[in-house]
DNA sequence: TCGTTTGCAGCAATCGTTTGCATTATTTTC
DNA sequence: GAAAATAATGCAAACGATTGCTGCAAACGA
């Protein structure tokens, strides 16, 4: 019954590998090899006699080695810039998951402050991945060619490239400002101001622009921005000093994202004794765990982050099995969770409300 | 001058690789190996001719075909349970950032809720990598060897085990309860608490054992402590309301981590009306950088996290060169940071005060 | 001048798989 | 019962590097 000649399994030294696997069981290496191919040609005996085995030796197929020769990694690098907002923490957990569950291996490059995706993107590629998701907001169009060079496809989450045709997968940024416009104008406030995020990003542009056209259409054509800079907290306490010192003062701000929003928040009530949002509105973009603490109980839009990312692997899948997707880019639609941040409905009823409190 | 026949440098198809390069330049593949080996016996001339050769050409060597001769993967990767607790991306950036400068590549497994990071592992180890750093509470011994079954080393990061001599790197827990300890008792707190985490946690486990074990030494016997179950907002909440339903309530609560202390602060807020720190003195653990907000402003002890990281990678990179470490365990003192949550000191001079201002 | 050292480069084996094709064993068909 | 079709396995050539050993000049010493 023993598969294999005595004494064998304790074989010193070597680690094992499928030749070993192939003497002890008396069959050829590619036979081996073919009971770990799931749709290879086998008699379904010996392959559970080979899995066995190799379950019992602890082996598993050289992943190297499989790489070399299939010239597929099944790895996908991921640039991240701005691991301190929490949302890329939420969107970076949700990608891993979906991943792993897809079967593929995911290699983490963050960008220290300083320096830009670009500078790590060589890097990324060294590993020659079979793609490499950015998740960060500046990126040249040179890096296209770069990652062409290497054979590497490059997949913008979160970020579209106005020029490259680079896959994307982003949230439907202009419909969220719009959103929030509405919901500004429907609760009274009239004094409408946004705070911008990274001055070039695709996200602060789009949100400023669905925003604005919003309040164009429904009468209010004097909008306030000002700069953030940045998508942080610090950022959203600073650009909110310099908005408050203007006259009149808003009363609504939308910020182009949660974090802003919430460093917005605090600077109203520390450095002016503003109450949110008795005195000012206040709406972010994003919604990330943290917009629903009490303490915050933020109104935004949120992104809809699982099918992004369902979006993402779907995405990668299609292109790995060389189904030249036609569908490039997806621009996913998100819903206004209106909290207390913002002067709820004149006519009482709250059109959607979440709860805040954690469960 | 061409370092090639002409017309050869657009050979069509095939990916380039040393035997390629070796062709064009009319040397050995050896020699081209040699020419990217740092130490390598060759000459200077024949060396840069080779490289400048392979950067007009963009190539590099394939990872693949170097890790499956060399036997070693300079990859390292990371198990990371709780994403959603602010601490982790920090200690994920920076350990990402080190290991990057040190040559190392960095794969990331999250663990889906629902499992643990058992389950993970043989994920992890599937694709060999050298190093499997775990940054999560729950870990049986098991897991030390399955990883060295194959030949993978195991770092606990924030996380010692008891029983086991595996590799470890954390801060002084039990040093930073007992600082608190005394902050509280100085600054007049008298009925203190602990709220704690995961309860088989080392971390819960230290960080309690310093705190009680000195307030016992300056004869607080009686320390109140209250299950959080886990290291999360919503853990820190529930606890602190089944905490205030106590009689006489505590005056001083102090929480296994900084985003438990968030938590908590929030119910005596919202749930008690009380007041922080008139009412109730609160204080965290780990100096994430929410805790120096304003609306925060939480006094907390902070981990030395740069320091660890440091120590990480450099356990990692004497593993790796062979010299067998002597130091199996680092333990690193961090320090108090006195904010605004806790009650000032009697006399009037506070110790160490940071600013909690964003900069 | 000749033997010895030294510096560079090449040869060829090796790492552990995958996979097209050839081969053998088994079954089906007429 | 022989030929043909089918199923299962084996053979051997890749994949793209690394590295111990060998070989060959040039430099050196006596």
């Amino acid at each position: 019954m023993d598969p294999k000649p005595a004494g064998k399994t304790d074989r010193p030294g070597k680690r094992i590998n499928a030749k070993r696997l192939a003497e002890d069981l008396d069959v050829s290496i590619s036979t081996i090899s073919r009971a770990f191919n799931k749709d290879a040609v086998i008699a379904p005996e010996t392959r559970s006699r080979i899995l066995d085995y190799a379950d019992q030796l602890g082996y598993r197929p050289n992943p190297y080695a499989q790489s070399l020769i299939t010239q597929k990694s099944r790895i996908v690098g991921i640039i991240v810039s701005h691991l301190e907002n929490p949302f890329y923490p939420e969107a970076l957990r949700g990608l891993s998951e979906a991943l792993r569950e897809a079967g593929w291996h995911l290699m983490l490059f963050t960008v220290p402050s300083g320096k830009t995706p670009d500078d790590i993107l060589p890097l990324a590629i060294s590993y020659q991945p079979e793609f490499v998701i950015v998740m960060a907001v500046t990126v040249s169009s040179r890096a296209q060619e770069v990652a062409e060079r290497a054979g590497t496809k490059l997949i913008y989450f979160n970020r579209r490239d106005p020029d490259s045709s680079t896959f994307y997968v982003i949230c439907d940024n202009a419909h969220g400002g719009g959103m929030i416009a509405d919901h500004f104008l429907d609760t009274g406030c009239r004094r409408l101001a946004y705070i911008a995020g990274f001055q070039n990003a695709s996200t602060t542009l789009d949100r400023w622009r669905g925003f604005r056209d919003r309040c164009i259409e429904r009468g209010i054509s004097d909008v306030w921005r000002e700069e953030g800079y940045s998508f942080s907290y610090e950022a959203g306490y600073s650009a909110a000093m310099r908005l408050m010192d203007r006259r009149p003062r808003p009363d609504a701000v939308f910020c182009a994202s949660d974090i802003i929003a919430l460093g917005c928040i605090e600077a109203l009530r520390t450095e002016f004794g503003l109450r949110v949002p008795e005195d000012v509105s206040v709406a972010g973009l994003d919604n990330i765990e943290m917009a629903a603490w009490p303490s915050h109980s933020l109104t935004t839009y949120s992104q809809p982050l699982d099918r992004m990312i369902e979006a993402t692997v779907k995405l990668i899948e299609e292109i790995s099995i060389g189904a030249e997707s036609e569908k490039v880019a997806w621009q996913i639609r998100g819903d206004i969770i209106v909290r207390k941040s913002t002067r709820p409905m004149p006519g009482g009823k709250d059109a959607v409300t979440l709860p805040d409190k954690p469960s």
